[in-house]
DNA sequence: GTTAGTGCAAAGAATTTGCAAATAG
DNA sequence: CTATTTGCAAATTCTTTGCACTAAC
């Protein structure tokens, strides 16, 4: 986390951007909240909640210069708003989700075995892989236990 | 194409459904352009130009009809808008998506290589993998061999 | 002090909904 | 004939924008 908020602070410094009090809190957010996936609407609510006068417009648009910075991921589920994750600095690509269908839940997936994969798409379509956005959709240890 | 068709037919009668021609229409298109990736506002242009006239809202309502009868794939870009692709039948799952951070083309992907990740996946988070939406970013072909 | 950032309210884009009229079974 | 579907326009949802004001550097 302290990593992340220094790369971020170099990161306005190098573009000549401002840290700001809302800039500073929604990364913190994002921070303390790694595990989760967060809408820009989720991320307003809980300023609010805390006491930091925050327009929902400087949360999107936070968020937009966030992910241009790479420092969040935006994930695109079939509900028709984005959610963020705070990206882990370890990671070559973004890492993968499942998705249970029956309670929604997101669980990050740390693995990374698309490396063949990619190799394969290179030679055969000759198209040079950089990222990947990999969503399983399924059923989670939970729901499949249930007996409902 | 003609299975598909009759598939619907059958889909809907179970369900008692009607067969309409703007439903009939609709499907029609998509199968006509299986390696495009429409959204509903493309099918509603496509319908107006043949002098179909036939309302956003239908072709909406027609879009979710059509995936809910599992006869169509939603792809969720960055664009805030969902591209729909006629599902081929001799698919498992999905297939994935290739997009090029250049020039925007999807590229259709037939290879079915997650097969293993899913293995993996259930072994590890006990999570029961029913389908997938994969999307690889990078540069295609055509666009890396350009020496702009 | 100058430039970038903010909040607000209004605009925009994609999608959904309510309802009376139309149509398939 | 009856239940479903349609078209239209209005509503909704998520996101962006314009602009006067404020705050970083």
């Amino acid at each position: 986390m302290e990593k992340q908020v220094n790369n971020f602070e170099d990161k306005l410094r190098d573009n000549s951007l401002k840290l700001t009090g809302p800039r500073q809190c929604i990364l913190n957010y994002l921070a303390c909240n790694r595990d989760k996936h967060l809408t820009a609407d989720d991320i307003h609510r809980l300023l609010l909640q805390n006491d930091e006068k925050v327009g929902i417009a400087t949360v999107y648009r936070t968020l937009a210069l966030l992910e241009k910075l790479e420092l969040i991921n935006g994930i695109y589920l079939e509900d028709g708003c984005v959610r963020y994750q705070l990206m882990d600095t370890k990671e070559k690509h973004e890492h993968h989700h499942l998705i249970c269908e029956k309670c929604n839940r997101i669980i990050d997936m740390q693995d990374d075995l698309l490396e063949r994969l990619e190799r394969q798409v290179n030679e055969k379509y000759g198209f040079c892989v950089k990222n990947h956005k990999v969503k399983l959709y399924g059923i989670c240890k939970e729901c499949g236990q249930m007996k409902d």
